[in-house]
DNA sequence: GCCGATTGGTTTCAGATGTAACTATTATGC
DNA sequence: GCATAATAGTTACATCTGAAACCAATCGGC
């Protein structure tokens, strides 16, 4: 017979349920983030991304950017119109493929990108002060674990 | 002088940065979880979560369902109107404050809840499944420790 | 008791997001 | 070469979300 202590538990305690806890601290930190350089720059978290991208990047279409930073080419066309718009983003074209949109920052977009990564990583480093070194490497390595993991269940449905 | 190796990050790697990966891993298993019980039930994330909170603490009113599940008050109302509508949640008057309006579930609700319980239960066992026991403790105990950090971060701006 | 402030909750409006349909261009099979 | 399929990207529509305005009821000071 099954003791009690292996009896999983039947209720579902929403505080302590993994999902429910990420969605919680996700959504926190984006929003803590997302006012760091809302307020200066006037920037949504869609369109930060794809800076960030096309920083590291560029020059990337627009679904190579979508690839990159896990958006669908729909929410990756309406953030780069809205840079475009502003002159962060420019377009060029590619002669061989004319379907394609090669993208770049702007000189700008370079500026602006170079002031928010100091930003971003600051309020990282804060963040990680919560932890250890020796811890910080572990959630790095555990959280992976869980996405890839994540990701499996995901595909065997 | 400082060595290269004491100089942190200069430039911001998206898939290494801790805001953005937590942010993804959130969604995929929000998503993941959200696919199992919106085919047989048709529930959105936030009318799921009402449920789970009067599941455990009925009766409450919307702002303590609030309050519990870190949800804005028009969230709850709106989550509520939907579950009202297809008899999953019940409202009941407070005669000692007639603004109140303590909530719980139904008789269907609880059927519903009870049959979606040991799926999310299932779906988090598996996911889990990437940890040991071990390392699941540690990964509870450090993101719990981010949280806790983040909101004291963000209180102090 | 009465008036202004507060609280519980809903509605309204504007912006964000996802799905599907659409246009333009390039690749493929014959 | 030409018809069909596939790909890059945008547009349209329907839904979701958040902020602020709003209504109703209660609280607090006097």
């Amino acid at each position: 017979m099954p003791s009690p202590l292996q009896a999983p538990s039947r209720t579902l305690e929403l505080e302590k349920f993994l999902p429910y806890r990420l969605s919680v601290l996700a959504q926190l930190v984006s929003e803590s983030l997302h006012d760091l350089y809302a307020g200066p720059f006037d920037l949504a978290v869609t369109e930060w991304r794809v800076m960030a991208a096309l920083g590291r990047f560029a020059p990337l279409t627009a679904s190579e950017v979508g690839q990159r930073i896990v958006m669908d080419k729909v929410a990756v066309s309406r953030a780069v119109a809205g840079l475009e718009k502003r002159g962060l983003v420019e377009r060029t074209a590619d002669r061989a493929d004319r379907r394609r949109a090669p993208l770049r920052l702007s000189a700008r977009g370079r500026s602006v990108h170079a002031r928010i990564v100091p930003l971003a990583l600051e309020y990282e480093a804060e963040l990680y002060g919560a932890l250890t070194p020796e811890e910080r490497r572990q959630f790095d390595a555990l959280s992976d674990r869980l996405f890839i993991h994540a990701q499996l269940l995901r595909q065997n449905r």
